[in-house]
DNA sequence: AAAAACACCAACCGCCTTTGT
DNA sequence: CACAAAGGCGGTTGGTGTTTT
């Protein structure tokens, strides 16, 4: 059985308001406000219109100083850094955006700025696809010359490692196992950057609010922008989330009581095409947030409890329809695995099946 | 010039949360 | 505490204008 409806939808008028409507809505609120009370609004004023309709008109185009269009760089921007880390939370965006609404934002998002991140990531993809690829050649080649004054015993290593394509194991090397190399402190950087910006948007980080990031932790906080990082340990959060391969979303810190906040959710649903565009991160430095399609949302509702069922839940799965979902190990691509054993012949790389969460 | 495809965006829908009783 | 009503939110739809074929 469904929710009765708000209103008697036979008996209300929908699509488009006409400007007769607009006047007499506006006039009203204008003169004695919403009075609380959306649903009993549109009968006082004479209007066949459902009061939800009212609302939205209202928040939408008829309140005072909104802006339509127009976006500025500056907006993008903070539209993109805000969705790298909160994720489709339109409101909560919006209110970063004075005059913007969360319906043009989400407007604008879903029709411009995502096709035009996508275009730009892409072309970043291809560039750095020709970058790698020429670096293996050299790489290739040296292996080659120190290979023909070896002895012949290492010839079937490396000859295995030349043939990486077709003989290494499918298998991906899980950084929680291996030492984080290159690129782990950047990575940390670019969290201080974002940070940063979230300050810049009325986020506070700072070491007095450490409170404030437990209590919202524990109160499914909606309101991610306020989470603190407790300064001393926002770093050794973050590499503990990398090398606990996404397990630590929602886990008790042991030793510190803390609980990961929704702001790292935000990285874990991270749509890893947008990233090279997002807070300045280049591709290699969220490569920790890859994630192979195949983890959809039952690993999500694995990850928060399974039991969940709530709109976080919902949008995650969302996310996957543009883009792969990260929320197994910070994993390397197999290519890059491979890459690694290369650049690295003597160096234990630890490899391991990936992990499904509620998927085995 | 016409049809098809695409882009945009206002509005709707349904679900979840909050508030009042 | 339980329930109902209203508010709020995010995803989706459908109409309209624009561009491409």
């Amino acid at each position: 059985m469904g929710r009765a409806p708000c209103c008697d939808k036979a008996n209300v008028k929908r699509g488009p308001w006409s400007p007769e409507e607009d006047a007499k809505l506006k006039a009203y609120i204008d003169h004695h406000g919403t009075g609380g009370n959306w649903i009993a609004l549109p009968q006082k004023i004479g209007l066949k219109r459902c009061g939800k309709s009212c609302r939205l008109r209202w928040l939408n185009y008829l309140r005072p100083n909104i802006k339509h269009g127009g976006f500025t760089e500056e907006e993008d921007n903070i539209i993109c850094s805000l969705y790298v880390s909160i994720g489709s939370r339109w409101s909560i965006i919006a209110a970063q955006l004075p005059g913007r609404t969360d319906n043009d934002i989400k407007n604008y998002w879903n029709t411009k700025l995502k096709k035009k991140l996508l275009g730009k990531q892409r072309k970043e993809q291809q560039d750095q696809a020709r970058r790698v690829s020429s670096q293996l050649k050299q790489e290739m080649k040296r292996e080659s010359e120190n290979f023909m004054m070896m002895e012949p015993a290492g010839v079937m290593n490396h000859s295995s490692l030349y043939n990486w394509s077709a003989e290494l194991p499918v298998a991906v090397p899980v950084l929680g196992t291996a030492p984080i190399q290159q690129g782990s402190h950047d990575l940390i950087k670019d969290q201080e950057s974002l940070k940063n910006l979230l300050v810049k948007l009325g986020g506070r980080f700072s070491d007095d609010h450490i409170q404030s990031y437990t209590n919202a932790a524990s109160t499914n906080l909606q309101y991610p922008c306020d989470i603190s990082f407790p300064q001393d340990q926002d770093h050794q959060l973050y590499v503990n989330l990398l090398n606990s391969g996404g397990e630590v979303v929602n886990a008790t810190n042991n030793s510190t009581g803390y609980q990961l906040p929704n702001i790292y959710q935000g990285f874990e649903n991270f749509p890893n095409e947008y990233s090279s565009e997002l807070v300045g991160m280049n591709p290699q430095e969220l490569n920790g947030f890859e994630f192979d399609g195949c983890y959809g949302m039952e690993s999500i509702e694995m990850v928060n409890g399974g039991s969940t069922g709530t709109s976080s839940t919902t949008e995650s799965a969302n996310w996957g329809e543009m883009s792969s979902l990260v929320y197994s190990s910070p994993l390397l691509s197999d290519y890059e695995a491979n890459q690694q054993a290369i650049m690295h012949p003597h160096q234990d790389i630890a490899f391991e099946e990936p992990r499904f969460f509620g998927l085995q």
